[in-house]
RNA sequence: GCCCGGAUGGUGAAAUUGGUAGACACAAGGGACUUAAAAUCCCUCAGCAGUAAUGCUAUGCGAGUUCGAGUCUCGCUCCGGGCACCA
């Protein structure tokens, strides 16, 4: 048997090996940056490398980016399609610790492994751009943003209440104590009162928000975000207690006048300062007692429970006093850590009412408060003014009045916590900071310079000075010598005296001309942050502006002021010897004009404009100390100076204690402080796997910069991700970090995008056994154990067509072999290679190239490949040289190797992977003979059906001949008008009055009626494409050879006009009448 | 409790704007080829009744809108995912 033969000897191992060789040595699958070609980003989630396998879950994931990356090169895309892992975190250094292998040597050989696996995918991957997240080349950089970050302000230190995993024996983030349990582990998260490092991802809860509209990303993704970003809007109000102010926070200002009580949060840091004397044991045991439940769960099935505070409070619209309670229910951190009760419209509250038998009052009509709280919005009662508005309307009003009475004002609340980086393991990218004793006792000192003329104790200095003060700094603000006559060299030797000892922590404020020394000494001092209050720019002035200023002050030295002035400042050396610089103008300035602030780089200058303000010299400046607060530091801690960098992780650690492992390396430890030199100790902390996988994806673009995270350009070209593909099982963890990190690089100058991920595909899980399929549960089928029976096409294919990628699907061993009979025919077409193509196949061809273009763009993958089995269908009786070319170039997305083999095998020298897409003529694409083919299968039913009866009447008799009496030429287009009139009436007496109106159907008007009724009654008769008896006639006849050989029977044709035969009359068109001759 | 998805043959699943429900496969059964097996090819395959043509019933349940509903509306049931005392 010729195929039999072909078969056999097609290896589709040996062909999968000899093509991965083949890609690699002529480098098919690498690329580089082209300004000429346009670049497509296909990105996979990287992987933790922790399994040194993969299964069919692991397959599918990397198949379906694989299929896409293929796709976008051959429709002629620069393609960045870039593998690497995510190598840091907890199994490497739990396996270092039962098993004795040091996790370095474990990551290293996982990732071997996995690579020698990837590769068996054949996946076209850029292997040159491999990267490692524990490599020193790779963490540095985590270090390095870290630090840029502090300087920010936007990395921080703070004791807090913390999720602590005992099975890991470290801190999780919020985002990571999945329903009170570790992510990762699945243990009991326990509260712990613990210092660790946060990012300030909630100075940008708003534009996370915001951004999420823009994405095309599932929306299930982007709810889940929303949801945890957890914007909401309401009212701050304040109720007295004591005269004191207490703010609280609602959503719901309409049930104000409903509100009988208020409940503290238990653990609210000033509810020991709130509650009365006689109650203060029992509320401070009551505290102690709710910090005491560890456990999210306990605290989950805790009732609401609550202590009288022994206060009361005045609710601000009905100056009504009522019970303050402290209570376990509420949340410390979020809005105020307060809440006003509204038992009768809140279900915790009423809860809590019942429970000890407080007031319960009803202000919006429509449910029944005796059962439960009534939640929804509703019409008011009992609510003074406001009685007989709706909520919404309500909610506006009572808020308008709040805020003109100034009793509070409308507010913003989000969910969002900031971002817990810290973990206490030694697997992770170490926290470049040192702590020093020495330094923490030191005072940040602020330079105050004042200007022309001017005097250390006038306009804010004394007030700011005071204020500064207080909050522990060290200020200087020392009378400049010859403030009338200033002189630039003497200015500057004094000031250079008394900034003698300024490091980088300090800050220098100047005011008018005190700006331009204060310029001067920033280009010769490094400091943290440079403030110009309404400063005279280093500019030339025209002279009119001088004679002007000598007009508007007789009697001053304007020459000196001149001259001062005029100095040249260096403002790059400024920029870079200054962490942070702010320029403060006002808009009303008489000597200042607003365009000077085009002097300064708005990128590198913070600007600040005030309204109405001159020229800035009132006694008090609260916006200049707002500011720098910002500036305060904690200088015990000391970050790691970038030449510095990267801190190693010391590989000599004990694992066998049970506290962090960094612990143990004394000469990790023990270290200089980089700032006084004085001895100091390392942080051991090290960060969280997620800030790795927060920018690896720009790692990629230049993966082996040395001196930088990554080159701008590079960046610039490849990013953002075009199509990033991963599980949906990262919804507000990686994905939203990388959102967050992605706009701090932006703030810093990095990157010039906000959005990391332009397209997000979330693929869906495999399932084996009713369980998804993991080590874990045992139920894995290794790619190997499929690979080698049927080669790693199969596997592909099968993965690809039996589910959409995006839906969990179902793994079924018998399932492959259907997947590997597609590969065997498409390989057997190769035989069936024709010369000449008909109208039919050029129409097949376009039609299988549009579908399969079309979803292959939308993933659906199950869809393009049946589009291609429908060809291979079609096909079986020989193909075009040229459309088996074009098949196969579809194929091999999905099959790239046989695709590839078959390639050559009809002589091409080239790479089918490196192939253009083929592209689809849609003038080629003909209805009429797509639907005759589908009727086609529907004709050969009939016959067979017709002959099956025949042989009922008389058993021994065969079917010798069948006539096929194709229908009369007016029906064709009587049911092509019917088709169309059905399209806008039901009325059978209409569309038949309509076909009527047609001379040629007129004339056979009797039958028209039937036809219609027939039409109406089955659809399935309705022609969608206009065809003609001649077009089905010599269809038929291009068809009868293969008709006659498949049904064993003599076939004729004839025209219904022709026919002697009865049964002519049932013929329609794309249904000819059948006779059947038997013997 | 709240927010998202789902529910279609023995199985995985398809069904543009409402217009032939079950495409394409798997499994199963029958047949051809073969000494035999494998492979391959062909046929049958939602259910019920019937030799058949055909008829009736069918897209979780119950209503509704429509000439026409898997698709739209309302009310339920069950399953999956996420959040969880966020005022």
């Amino acid at each position: 048997m010729e195929k039999g033969e072909k078969e056999e000897r097609i290896d589709l191992n040996a062909v999968a090996k000899k093509w991965q060789k083949e890609w690699e040595k002529n480098k098919v699958f690498h690329v580089k940056k082209d300004s000429k070609k346009k670049k497509y980003y296909v990105l996979e989630m990287f992987p933790y490398p922790s399994a040194s396998f993969l299964h069919m879950g692991h397959v599918r994931n990397y198949t379906i980016g694989d299929v896409f990356a293929r796709h976008k090169r051959m429709q002629g895309f620069n393609v960045l399609y870039p593998m690497g892992y995510d190598s840091f975190g907890l199994p490497a250094e739990n396996a270092a610790k039962k098993e004795g292998i040091h996790p370095r040597k474990y990551a290293n050989d996982s990732i071997k492994k996995i690579i020698e696996y990837q590769k068996a995918l054949g996946n076209s991957y850029d292997w040159r751009r491999v990267i490692s997240t524990c490599e020193p080349e790779y963490y540095k950089w985590n270090q390095f943003f870290f630090t840029k970050m502090m300087e920010k302000g936007l990395v921080y230190r703070k004791k807090a209440p913390v999720n602590w995993c005992p099975n890991c024996e470290s801190v999780l983030a919020n985002e990571e104590a999945e329903g009170g349990k570790c992510w990762r582990c699945g243990t009991e998260v326990v509260k712990k009162d613990l210092e660790q490092w946060f990012m300030k991802i909630t100075a940008y809860s708003d534009e996370l928000l915001e951004g999420l509209k823009n994405l095309d990303w599932p929306d299930k993704i982007k709810a889940m975000q929303e949801n945890w970003i957890g914007k909401s809007y309401g009212v701050e109000i304040n109720f007295s207690i004591d005269s004191e102010d207490w703010a609280v926070f609602t959503t719901r200002i309409d049930t104000i006048f409903g509100v009988t009580f208020m409940v503290i949060s238990a653990q609210h840091p000033k509810l020991l300062s709130l509650c009365s004397k006689e109650q203060r044991k029992e509320v401070e045991a009551f505290a102690k007692k709710c910090s005491r439940v560890a456990s999210a769960e306990e605290e989950n099935l805790l009732e609401k429970e609550g202590v009288f505070t022994g206060k009361y409070a005045v609710n601000p619209l009905t100056k009504e006093k009522v019970p303050v309670y402290a209570g376990n229910f509420v949340v410390a951190d979020y809005g105020c850590g307060m809440v006003m009760a509204v038992p009768a419209h809140d279900q915790r509250d009423y809860d809590f009412a019942k429970k000890y038998k407080l007031e319960i009052r009803e202000v919006i009509k429509g449910g029944n408060i005796k059962e439960r709280a009534y939640v929804d919005e509703g019409v008011l009662v009992n609510s003074g003014e406001f009685s007989g508005m709706n909520s919404k309307e309500a909610i506006e009003k009572i808020s308008d009045y709040i805020e003109k009475k100034k009793l509070g004002k409308r507010t913003v609340n989000y969910k969002i916590r900031d971002w817990l980086i810290s973990r206490q393991r030694y697997w992770g990218t170490p926290i470049p900071v040192i702590y020093c004793e020495r330094c923490a006792k030191k005072k940040q000192k602020v330079l105050i310079i004042h200007g022309f003329e001017g005097k250390s104790n006038s306009n804010w200095f004394p007030w700011l000075k005071k204020e500064l003060e207080k909050q522990g700094f060290e200020v200087l603000v020392p009378d400049m010598p010859n403030a009338a006559h200033p002189r630039l060299e003497e200015w500057m030797a004094a000031l250079e005296k008394i900034a003698n000892d300024f490091d980088g922590n300090d800050i220098i404020i100047g005011h008018s001309l005190g700006g331009n020394a204060a310029l001067h000494l920033a280009e010769r001092k490094k400091i943290s942050s440079l403030y110009l209050i309404a400063p005279a720019p280093p500019v030339q002035y025209p002279k009119s502006r001088w004679d002007w200023f000598r007009k508007e002050w007789p009697n001053s030295d304007i020459d000196a002021l001149k001259k001062f002035h005029d100095a040249e400042v260096n403002f790059a050396k400024v920029e870079d010897n200054s962490e942070r610089r702010v320029l403060i103008l006002s808009d009303n300035d008489p000597y200042i004009p607003l365009e000077a602030q085009k002097l300064f780089d708005d990128k590198r200058w913070e600007k600040i404009v005030l309204h109405e303000r001159g020229h800035i010299l009132e006694p008090e400046f609260k916006e200049l100390f707002n500011e720098l607060m910002k500036d305060k530091k904690n200088l015990g801690i000391v970050p790691v100076p970038e030449k510095d960098l990267p801190v190693l992780l010391p590989e000599n650690v004990d694992f066998k204690a049970r506290e962090n492992p960094l612990l143990s390396n004394k000469k990790f430890l023990e270290v200089k402080c980089p700032r006084c030199n004085s001895p100091a100790r390392r942080e051991t902390d090290t960060m969280g796997g997620f800030v790795d996988s927060s920018w690896y994806f720009l790692r990629y673009c230049s993966p082996d910069e040395k001196d930088k995270p990554f080159d701008k350009n590079d960046v610039k070209y490849w990013m953002p991700v075009d199509q990033y593909i991963g599980g949906a099982e990262h919804a507000v963890m990686h994905l939203i970090y990388a959102r967050f990190f992605t706009r701090v690089l932006r703030d810093l100058g990095y990157v010039n995008f906000s959005e990391p991920f332009t397209k997000l595909f979330n693929q869906g899980i495999v399932y084996k056994d009713g369980h998804k399929m993991s080590k874990s549960f045992g139920n894995v089928v290794f790619q190997t154990d499929i690979s080698e029976k049927y080669g790693i096409d199969t596997a592909r294919l099968f993965l690809m067509f039996v589910a959409s990628p995006d839906k969990q699907m179902e793994w079924s061993d018998e399932g492959v072999e259907g997947s590997y009979r597609i590969i065997m025919r498409m390989a057997a077409l190769a035989g069936k290679i024709k010369e000449k193509s008909t109208a039919r196949d050029e129409s097949r061809i376009n039609i299988t190239i549009k579908k399969v273009t079309e979803e292959v763009e939308s993933f659906q993958y199950p869809k393009a490949v049946i589009a291609i089995i429908e060809a291979l269908d079609y096909y079986a009786r020989g193909i075009p040289k040229k459309h088996y070319e074009e098949l196969l170039k579809m194929f091999s997305i999905f099959c790239p190797h046989i695709a590839e083999e078959l390639w050559h095998q009809i002589g091409n020298s080239s790479f089918i992977s490196a192939e253009r897409w083929p592209k689809y003529d849609y003038s080629k694409i003909e209805p009429a003979l797509e639907e005759l083919s589908k009727r086609m299968e529907i004709l050969k039913d009939d016959i067979r059906r017709i002959i099956h009866i025949a042989k009922q009447k008389d058993e021994k008799s065969e079917a010798t001949g069948a006539k096929l009496i194709v229908s009369p030429s007016w029906k064709y287009k009587a049911v092509f008008l019917a088709k169309k009139q059905m399209e806008n009436t039901r009325n059978t007496g209409d569309i038949i009055k309509a076909l009527l109106k047609d001379n040629e159907i007129s004339s056979h008007a009797k039958d028209v009626p039937n036809l219609v009724g027939k039409l109406m009654k089955n659809s399935q008769l309705i022609i969608q494409a206009e065809l003609s008896q001649e077009g089905e006639l010599s269809f038929l006849k291009d068809e009868k050879e293969f008709l006659e050989d498949e049904l064993s029977l003599k076939i004729a044709l004839e025209r219904a006009e022709d026919s002697a035969e009865g049964k002519k009359e049932q013929a329609l068109p794309g249904k000819p009448a059948i006779v059947i001759k038997m013997k």
